[in-house]
DNA sequence: CAAAATGCTTGGAGGACTACAACTATCGGA
DNA sequence: TCCGATAGTTGTAGTCCTCCAAGCATTTTG
């Protein structure tokens, strides 16, 4: 697709630079906080990634590498770590026997739950914004591309 | 201070859950990205942590430790990587023979502000909002407490 | 069916942290 | 001046990744 000219793109691009300046230095101020959050819940971030990335549905070890870009025995690794403690196993995959899928359990359900309510629990620099603001800032930033359409995300 | 009832705390509160919750899954889904480009350039994120502390101003090893909330002897790991690379350099302190002042070389400081110019880069998801919305965005986000005031920012 | 490919695990190696204990040099106060 | 506090380093140890090579079981392909 081909795009036509615009002479207001300079103020657009303007606007996401500064904006994103702005969204970026707020995340690195507060990820201190949040790093600490999974400290106390004896998570690594990677083990934070983890969880969340079969906390939807059951997932093959092959669709973690793949999705993290890494070596299969990585993902055998994190698994293990999970499974030794309590939060997530191993199940059969129902038609390739080759294949496992992982799951949380119970226990993992329960401590991913908590970790993604505190997660987005709105750090308090964010309140601090006045409520017009914060209703525009929603306005826009819910039209962000969603979910798993890993190609629109990456820069 | 205390905060009398506020009829619309309720509405204010969704409208900063609401919107928190879609920068960060924004956050969490271009991260990779960002990591790439620090792995790119050789850096680990302390890496870039290290460098970004005491790119403004030369700090002492203890102002880090304390920073950084860690042992003396992990800021000593983490300098002597950046000086083994030639990216930071050890300086006596002016009034403190104790002391050490921990400055970036020129091939530091001209590494991190490649760093730094893609950090602000905003990721292509950001440029998909509409003009309007990324005005409205700036205008709420540009209002976010900012800079050293940790407490400020805390959750 | 035989061969190649796939899913996963194990073993080995190494890098990146991270803290604690012990030690040196220096500072600062009584 | 002497002693306790402070800044930093070194040595040690342990965790968390991370990949590569090798191997097993199973599936897919020619």
């Amino acid at each position: 697709m081909v795009v036509p000219y615009d002479p207001d793109m300079a103020g657009k691009e303007r606007a996401a630079r500064e904006a994103w300046r702005a969204i970026f230095d707020f995340i690195v101020a507060t990820s201190a906080e949040r790093n600490a959050t999974l400290g106390r819940a004896g998570l690594t971030p990677n083990d934070a990634r983890t969880l969340a990335s079969i906390a939807p549905i059951p997932r093959s070890m092959r669709s973690l590498a793949d999705e993290w870009r890494c070596d299969a025995s990585t993902v055998t690794w994190m698994v293990d770590r999970l499974e030794a403690r309590g939060l997530a196993e191993r199940r059969p995959h129902p038609s390739d026997r080759r294949s496992r899928l992982v799951a949380l359990t119970p226990a993992g359900h329960k401590l991913w739950s908590r970790i993604e309510r505190a997660a987005y629990q709105p750090p308090r620099g964010l309140l601090a914004l006045s409520e017009a603001d914060l209703r525009a800032l929603r306005g826009a930033v819910m039209n962000l591309p969603r979910g798993s359409g890993r190609k629109v995300l990456e820069r």
